[in-house]
DNA sequence: TTAAGTGCAAACGATTTGCAATGTG
DNA sequence: CACATTGCAAATCGTTTGCACTTAA
């Protein structure tokens, strides 16, 4: 349960945390900014603050519980940690977030930096993409 | 000269613009925050705000003449756009930015996307690295 | 009990905007 | 001359922080 993922991570088991955690793990929505988790809650008669949700979602990522993302437009989206890294893809006329793994892509990426004498420590990659026009 | 590369972007030749795309295309750093840019200006006796720099940078951007990157820290930099696509590396230790160009990353990419319906209209890859030890 | 966690409001940094003054075609 | 462009200051947006007040352990 998510107390234990809680405990595990060195935090207190606090209403807020509990909550949000929760909304990660059972939300449709696998990609969300502070900002809807945050209403989500309030519609859910949860009463916490922006900050707060704010707060958590950092030491939640530092926690390795989630991972946070820049895609286009102001806003970070966070997403559940599950051990599988992936690459996202994002529908220009949808706003959906398609998750994808490609090793190939992975190794190139190694093999480019080593080339250049640098080894990979992190990436980013987004494929801003359009339905296919049948 | 970069009068009729703004003229040929349908922009009035002012002060402002020619210095910034003069700046662009001297400056040994290729890629600049809006602030850099303003610094550096100012630093030039150039006389301009700040607000321009960064209407003149969207501008210019929605002319197809620079491209806006957002790389990890808070603000955007901006690159001349020389036509040919690249990709960037940024090295964590000195800010040092790379660019490189990978066919093969690219047709994955593309790969990818097709085989879930969609076709890529654009795309954004960096990658964090750290030099390699020897 | 007591440090850690919270909500709120104010502070923040990057960027945008309204407006009156200025410059370009 | 008309309209686009500018500089400035104020406004905005997402996010962070200070602080007095809870709360988990």
């Amino acid at each position: 349960m998510e107390t234990s993922d809680l405990r595990n991570a060195g935090l207190k088991v606090t209403l807020p945390r509990l909550k949000i955690l929760e909304l990660l793990e059972s939300s449709d929505r696998r990609h969300m900014s502070a900002e809807e988790i945050y209403r989500k809650l309030i519609d859910l008669k949860e009463d916490v603050g922006l900050a707060t949700v704010y707060r958590v979602l950092t030491q939640f990522e530092a926690a390795g519980l989630v991972r946070r993302h820049h895609f286009e437009g102001g806003s970070a989206v966070f997403e559940l940690e599950r051990g599988h890294h992936h690459d996202h893809m994002v529908c220009l006329e949808t706003g959906k977030v398609i998750e994808f793994v490609s090793e190939d892509i992975e190794k190139l990426q190694h093999a480019i930096a080593e080339k250049h004498g640098y080894l990979v420590e992190d990436h980013n990659l987004v494929l801003y993409v359009r339905p296919k026009k049948k």
